[in-house]
DNA sequence: AGCGCTCCCGGGAGCGCTCCCAAAAAAACC
DNA sequence: GGTTTTTTTGGGAGCGCTCCCGGGAGCGCT
């Protein structure tokens, strides 16, 4: 009972080639023609066989995310966010994705195996990995799929297409707007530390504190991993500690803000007492009490410009490995305490 | 320089049939040829191309998975458990997952539009949808495409499959516990209310009170949404009503742990002055502070049982529509002050 | 030896589409 | 009006696979 393009023709009248140029736009038919061919689609809500178009086409019209994000990560906003940018881009082009999400850790080889497996059914990945070594990077080069990854890569390089934001000035950034404020003793709860995103922050809060002669003190650092409670339990940490502090940078917004419960609980107020900056601007940055100062990083630009990226490497139209950098932002709120409720700046 | 069956078949001196025998585990194939086909397959890393076999076999070996969750309810840790348990199928029958996110209310019909435009790509698809009357389920049926459902539905309940838990018990189990531990004054922060599980545990605990001769008073309910931030809010609201109560059922656990936060910040005891319960027993629901008396719902059996369920009917094993409920249990932590700490159970 | 039966195997059709190429029609030009 | 150019159309091959069907080899039995 369903219709193939053969039986659309002959209902039309036309051929199969010009009913098939008619689908795919093709300039070269008559309005006359064309207009019939589409009445008649119309009519019988005939849908062209996509198994079939692939076949012959070699394009699949699908796009692969994978992720690899602890569960803790996952529930971040990032995450969502980030889908939505990727998302805008492919249903304007018509792409569907397919999302392959690992555990680290979870049985990885099958993981690798079965995107292997199905890396036909791709015209190309988006990749966004924590762990900064990953088999998968390699199998990917080797499997010669055309992929873009969410962040630097540490090897490879000149082989990698990229989409990151500069880390290492937002971090800089940070610390810098903290030490403007007349803080000095300045803790940083990182991000994942065999994540990329993570070390670069890291590194740029080192970077100013000594370009400022500040000792870099360890006491005052604490490893965290990006999730909201992991910051919640680096903060938990670092007041066990005892040691003196009046500011906080945290690795991202969802540890800043279990940081800032974890002050609340221990009756420390933000920003009088002490400052905290996080990293990303998720919406629920400006949500929290008090609103969150923090580094705003383009999250669903990265996205698109990701998978615009990939389309154009897929359409042939990028010759050699593409890094993008998208830049990073102070975005001032109160939780360092610089402005006063009337002064709220707007977005 | 790929290869194709018909070149795995020569190298192998067999036929194409018979090669094909071998890649798809048919008996009647002699162990000697078996043996020499597998070995050039393996030999040329051949694998067979999707696309050929999608168009005669009419199978895709993917499964499409459609979310129409707010991002606020996407972040919940209910999502990613969720999935856990659908790939933990899909995995094990080598299928791919195409995931359809949609924010609710974010261009709809072009939404439904798209998955209609690519459902030959779905042998079958997972529905997970907050708001109770959707589009969606109309046009899925009338497009004859396999579907099963993680809520259940409103209407057409006898043609459609879902899988899902029981809500009103869990709830009434929970608004017992509350009861029998000696509270009276019961409120509620309620689920989505246009969504059914949210619904079903309101109802669930209106019952309970009305057993007891409680009356339901409408000041002690509060409607949220889920999401963490809707209860923490929730709560604050409940504060400002300025109404007495002793225990707080919520409608699940984000919202519970939000509702705690507002609690902390008001410097209310729990489980002291308040005893609180959750829904769902996600993982973070032992990591709180108080741990949480929760109700526990099978969120990854939930997303295994919709997954083999769906692949049950692709296969045509299913001849009516299956109702699946799941069972809830109450699972008692300290939020609701029955164990001290010497006593609490062990998982 | 002859018969029937099972077990293996190969030939060939066909899934539904795109795209090349050549032919036909229309338009443009002198 | 004839010729060249451009536009529009159709025929046919081919993408890589599965599966039906029929032929042949091998085996056991009378």
């Amino acid at each position: 009972m369903k219709l193939n393009l053969e039986d659309i023709a002959r209902l039309a009248g036309v051929s199969r080639a010009t009913a098939s140029r008619v689908i795919n736009h093709h300039p070269n038919v008559s309005a006359g023609t064309r207009k019939k061919v589409l009445e008649v689609i119309e009519a019988n809500h005939y849908q062209p066989n996509l198994a079939a178009r692939m076949l012959v086409t070699q394009r699949t019209q699908i796009l692969g995310i994978v992720i690899q994000f602890p569960e803790a990560i996952f529930v971040s906003e990032y995450v969502p966010v980030l889908l939505r940018g990727i998302n805008t881009v492919t249903n304007e082009h018509d792409y569907a994705t397919l999302m392959w999400w690992e555990r680290p850790g979870v049985e990885k080889e099958r993981f690798l195996g079965r995107i292997l497996q199905q890396k036909q059914l791709m015209d190309g990945i988006i990749i966004s990995v924590t762990a900064i070594s990953s088999p998968l990077i390699d199998s990917m080069l080797e499997a010669q799929i055309p992929f873009v990854m969410l962040e630097r890569p540490t090897r490879h390089l000149d082989e990698i297409s990229y989409v990151t934001v500069d880390n290492r000035h937002g971090a800089r950034l940070a610390v810098e707007h903290l030490i403007q404020t007349g803080c000095s003793r300045i803790a940083h709860l990182t991000g994942t530390l065999d994540n990329i995103d993570g070390q670069d922050r890291l590194a740029g809060y080192r970077e100013v504190l000594e370009k400022h002669g500040l000792q870099v003190d360890p006491a005052l650092i604490v490893e965290a991993n990006f999730s909201r409670r992991s910051g919640y339990f680096a903060m938990k940490e670092l007041l066990a500690r005892g040691v003196d502090f009046d500011a906080v940078f945290a690795g991202n917004d969802n540890s800043a803000e279990g940081a800032l419960q974890a002050m609340k609980e221990a009756s420390i107020s933000v920003p009088d007492e002490v400052a905290l900056v996080g990293f990303d601007d998720v919406p629920t940055a400006q949500d929290l009490d008090p609103q969150l100062t923090t580094i705003r990083q383009p999250i669903v630009e990265r996205g698109m410009r990701a998978t615009a990226l990939l389309l154009d490497m897929i359409a042939g139209k990028v010759e050699k490995p593409q890094h993008i950098v998208l830049p990073t932002q102070l975005v001032i709120r109160r939780s360092t305490g610089v402005l006063r409720a009337e002064e709220r700046s707007e977005e």
